[in-house]
DNA sequence: ATTTTTTTATTGAACGTTCAATCAATAACG
DNA sequence: CGTTATTGATTGAACGTTCAATAAAAAAAT
């Protein structure tokens, strides 16, 4: 079976698989064992491409925050007008993309949240997906507001976007991303009327 | 050192020191002898009481949600005016607590939120408690609007309260509670006064 | 008022299980 | 033939639970 160049597949098909089984029975009971046979391949493995089991949770964490950032990136890049609120219209349904809210993502996503508390390492890449998120919302609601009223906005859209989230993980059916998209949606004109009557 | 009446000592005693163990270390690493230790008693101790680790972690999770509904109504109870808009504030005011959002409680209570979605005993505990608020919620946004107007509210204001407190739970400092508190006090403001305009 | 018995509370060592990591052995490719 | 890829048995550490032993308190007996 051993073939040259598996480095990028098999590291692919692990990370893969680690999603699958945290979807399957959560970060606490997602043995090496089990990540292994999602993938189909021996337990030995793991350490010989990511060190250990922890090198693979940091690299799935960095998937999952890489793929947040590439849809919202995406969505930005394709905006025909520059509008504010077309950006953060791109920002919110990024964050509700397809491939972030289907499947294992969403659960894997919650159980890396919770286990940052405590552990440095995915602490960091916790927090520098945090600041952006807050940043490009602050941005944009800097062209239409003052700098406090912004940075409110910011705060209260972030927390709508990630209680969405943090509901749809624990939902049994899974994240409705429809509705959820909406409701953010609906946040966003609502923060913008509240300042444009005031202004 | 044994007298007789301990149990209701002992299980206390118990639930304070898996909230500091999980503070400390997180759920993954609370093991019994760590919580143990906090309570300065045996190992043992625990399944005498609690019939096993689990027991416990259910008795604490029990716990903090209770006392998250104790907050809420106590607030509700001491209202002098029975406006729609008063009960909602209580209710945030409730969720922004101090004995919730002080020291281990919002870490403990996020460590469970995302070991709920597997396993079943703390998911239904989790789900009560879920829709008690978007039920009172709804409840008295339904005074002063339509039925769909209600839920899409109450949706957006749940969000937003489980929102920040994601986001403050993984905040280095500890939840600000004041300007999470004034974050959902405005957001409430505006779901409010978005239908009085199109009333 | 003392002694004995029973009950309640607690300990901590032992046990069996489970896990991540290691590494010698093996197999296919260049 | 050497390199790369992979396996799977083994190892040692850590965990939750159990249980015989112990000690204090309460109750009963003297």
């Amino acid at each position: 079976m051993p073939k040259v160049g598996m480095e990028p597949i098999r590291r692919q098909q692990l990370i893969k698989a680690t999603m699958a089984a945290i979807d399957e029975v959560g970060l606490a009971d997602a043995t090496v064992a089990r990540i292994a046979r999602h993938a189909g391949v021996s337990a030995g493995i793991i350490s010989h491409y990511f060190g250990g089991k922890d090198g693979l949770l940091e690299a799935t964490m960095r998937q999952i925050l890489s793929d947040l950032g590439d849809a919202v990136a995406a969505r930005r890049r394709a905006l025909v007008d520059d509008s504010p609120r077309s950006h953060l219209r791109a920002i919110i349904e990024g964050n509700f993309d397809r491939s972030q809210v289907t499947g294992p993502v969403a659960k894997t996503w919650l159980d890396f949240w919770a286990s940052s508390m405590h552990r440095p390492q995915l602490s960091r890449l916790q927090q520098v997906n945090d600041r952006r998120l807050y940043s490009n919302l602050c941005a944009q609601f800097r062209r239409v507001m003052a700098r406090d009223e912004a940075r409110q906005a910011s705060r209260t859209l972030a927390a709508v976007i990630d209680g969405l989230w943090l509901r749809g993980a624990l939902t049994p059916g899974g994240l409705d991303a429809d509705s959820a998209r909406r409701t953010a949606l609906d946040t966003l004109d609502q923060l913008l009327a509240a300042t444009a009557t005031t202004d």
